[in-house]
DNA sequence: CGCGCTGTATGACGCGCGTCATACCGGGGA
DNA sequence: TCCCCGGTATGACGCGCGTCATACAGCGCG
């Protein structure tokens, strides 16, 4: 068994959202850093509040959820393993915004901003790396705009697995099979929609042969035909 | 009459997003900077299009485009005066995905990006303000699709006049004058909604005396009544 | 002057989808 | 074992809003 320390130092410096950080300040914080379980569900922040510390997801997966002035939430993004969440914050010293869930049993490590905060004030490698990486994920927001504001349920949910496909899809036998555990109501937050709706939405779909739905994973079964209503 | 060169200079100056430039930095863009001009709906450049320019408005707006896959566009921003469009591109060098176009008659300042790059890669002190300015816009794009993608279009069109009323609005004696001229297309564009619905909206709000609009401009009578709105 | 064009405005119609209600299934706890 | 609860599924209903059609006012132009 490795030492707690190894396994969080491990992480940190594979996590390419980090940045190129040297051998000497991947130590640095992981000594400072913990390691935090959570199950499904479960809050690891509620939006606001002023979290001290940011993540980097070991196993399972955590969603970032935007509180909407009507009250229900949508989900802004899905945060799997070797990805950060909540490091906007340690940019310009205002908190994050968005809630923090775990959508499986998830595992991440706690890096306090205090120790982190120094090193981006030092490291100017490391400000690059993330400045590039939040321009990348303005123009991701940008497309989601676009799609949220005049697509019909059908296109966004389509446009959400594609999305959750680039980086958490896999080859299978039969089709491309997304990793991500989610509900049909998980679903619904991430497309801006009501479970009922999506439920239809993937019945249907399912009837079709499009999509096959297995223990709440996803998979893609006509990649071509599911992307064509992107287009209506 | 001021020389070209130092209207640039001035403008560039004083252009809080471009972040701390030193005199000598600022001249140096301000030589190789041009002014340009353009009608109102004009494009000034394409989407996908490489700009190889990005810019500064010195008088008029510009707004930016998002094409969605159906076809029609989706207005993402309305970039007014001392503000720049487009400098997206600058940090990861990758083009900017959004169509800029003119909204009114404007006047800008073009500059090559060729010229600021490595401006930008020396002086680390705008990277920094660069980066804070991404984060925050960050932060407004997820408020923006949380709203898109849950909101009646009644909400998502008072938030739009709330969101151009913080930047671009003026206390008059009856309310608060948002000083960009749009027409209603503009802000069906900006809301995710038809010209037809948008028209209908406003009409019900100027009846119910919550606004009032004169000369394409918008003036929020009641503030109150109109925020209420959102919470619906 | 009439003509065309752009922007505003209003009515009719229909469908997508949100809302509410009901039902089934599987798993964990007393 | 039964019960409960979270997740899935399906039907009925209604309304918001997109779509299409029509009308009119302002404005530049030949």
């Amino acid at each position: 068994m490795t030492e707690p320390v190894d396994e969080i130092r491990g992480a940190i410096e594979a996590a390419t959202s980090l940045g190129p950080l040297t051998e000497a300040d991947a130590y640095e914080l992981a000594r400072m850093a913990t390691v935090a379980e959570s199950a499904r569900g479960e809050s690891i922040w509620l939006s606001g509040a002023r979290a001290d510390f940011f993540g980097l997801v070991l196993s399972g997966f955590v969603k970032m959820v935007k509180g909407t002035p009507a009250g229900q939430g949508v989900t802004a993004e899905i945060i799997g393993p070797g990805q950060v969440f909540g490091m906007l914050g340690v940019v310009d010293g205002k908190g994050c915004p968005l809630m923090a869930q775990a959508v499986t049993a998830a595992r991440y490590v706690r890096i306090p901003k205090s120790v982190f905060q120094p090193l981006y004030a030092r490291n100017s490698a490391v400000r690059e790396h993330i400045a590039v990486r939040s321009t990348s994920r303005l123009r991701q927001a940008f497309d989601t705009m676009a799609l949220m504001s005049t697509g019909r349920v059908e296109q966004r949910l389509a446009a959400v697995l594609f999305t959750l496909a680039e980086p958490y899809g896999r080859n299978a036998p039969d089709g491309l099979l997304i990793e991500v555990p989610l509900t049909r109501q998980d679903m619904a937050d991430l497309a801006g929609a009501t479970v009922e709706t999506t439920i239809r939405t993937l019945s249907r779909w399912q009837s079709q042969g499009l999509v096959r739905t297995d223990h709440r994973r996803v998979t893609i079964l006509a990649e071509k035909a599911l992307a064509a209503l992107l287009e209506g």
